[in-house]
DNA sequence: TTGAAATTCAAACGGCTGTTTGAAGCGAAA
DNA sequence: TTTCGCTTCAAACAGCCGTTTGAATTTCAA
């Protein structure tokens, strides 16, 4: 059909708008927030006209939806660290494995540190169109998390026990990958290295399952 | 000396439009941040005009100089947890008695917890500001944590290990304060009343206590 | 090559921002 | 009562914000 093709060649010049508008998006909402990011910086990193973000996406708010969007499946979708793997290790490989995983930000400070810093500015001042968003459904983080921690609670645990317990170990990652940029400079100044992720990742798993294992 | 009354006078008047300013401030800047926080809801919520700020502080940015450096106070000098009273304590009392001091705002929500989320807002985006405030001394919370912590390390242990044990002990009743907001809704839903708050202080002096006296 | 649809573009809009300005109000000393 | 600082005030300033507009350009089927 003609009409489809119109469509989809007319589409394939405008997913390079909107690629390059998403990632542009991504890092500017990562390092200003949402209100704190401007249209004009956005287009202007991704080389396209300020009428675009409107064009393409109906707004800032449409376009700030399609980074929660990539954000939300770069964690649920990918592979990197999935509910079977974790039931397949010991509750102690388990929890060092999860700390890790979520450490790893640490030294890698990719695409996937953005996101986190973005979940950083939702803590602080949530939008509607995230909290939409993990209303759905709590974050993978939170819900690996109490994968790795039901299994040291014994089955009788009240679910304000687990929620507790839960939200105790979740957070432990999340505190140092967001902090990172606080931590290395003084009066702390911890650089974390390859192997200064591994003593960090020994330090918590210890502290952690100590705590866990006495339920 | 004549000089001097009209000084005491003037200054009277003008410690009263200071005071209302610097306390709608806080709530602004608590509530949208810095950046966030406009001028003139601040100087509409101290019924005072938008000039008044450029004339007591100088601009926005005297004026939160003059917020943080009430947060610091009130975190630094009053007694409400002194380190006497941690060294005074066993190892056990003294942490139970940190992580209940600080959860405290959880269920009174008062200036303390105003104070709290404008580091919650630091922590996202430092500002010049308040990175030279916490430069020429770590916050209060910081080294009353180390305090806690290091009468379960050995004597040996390494900086880095102290650190990060003080660090993973801080951070855990920052996290439910500051996400407080979001956690009593869904999917997490937790209220916290009086009982509730003793609840989780026994959960976590639980967890961290058993972490921790592995060392 | 033509024509119509999709996309880009520069310019402008109204609204909000922090700050400045100069006059007006005020209280106490002379 | 007059005078003189201190403080308040409404108005205006320049600048950035997200969005809209309508024309110019590009794209590609016919």
């Amino acid at each position: 059909m003609s009409n489809l093709d119109q469509v989809r060649v007319a589409s394939r010049s405008t997913e390079v708008t909107r690629a390059a508008l998403i990632k542009a998006a991504t890092a500017v909402f990562a390092e200003y927030g949402y209100d704190g990011g401007s249209v004009r910086l956005i287009t202007q990193k991704a080389m396209a006209n300020q009428a675009a973000v409107n064009y393409h996406f109906g707004g800032k708010d449409g376009l700030y939806r399609e980074v929660l969007l990539a954000a939300t499946r770069a964690f649920e979708e990918n592979a990197f660290l999935d509910a079977e793997e974790l039931d397949a290790l010991s509750p102690e490989g388990a929890l060092r494995r999860y700390l890790h995983q979520f450490l790893l930000p640490l030294v890698k400070r990719d695409r996937v540190c953005r996101y986190l810093r973005i979940f950083a500015w939702e803590s602080v001042k949530p939008s509607e169109t995230f909290s939409a968003f993990i209303a759905q459904s709590p974050p993978r983080i939170f819900r690996l998390a109490e994968r790795v921690v039901r299994r040291f609670l014994p089955q009788e645990s009240s679910s304000e026990t687990v929620t507790f317990a839960m939200l105790w170990l979740a957070q432990q990652p999340m505190f140092f990958v967001r902090e990172a940029e606080r931590l290395a400079k003084p009066p702390f100044s911890l650089k974390f290295d390859d192997d200064a992720l591994e003593r960090l990742v020994d330090t918590l798993t210890g502290l952690s399952l100590r705590g866990l294992a006495g339920f």
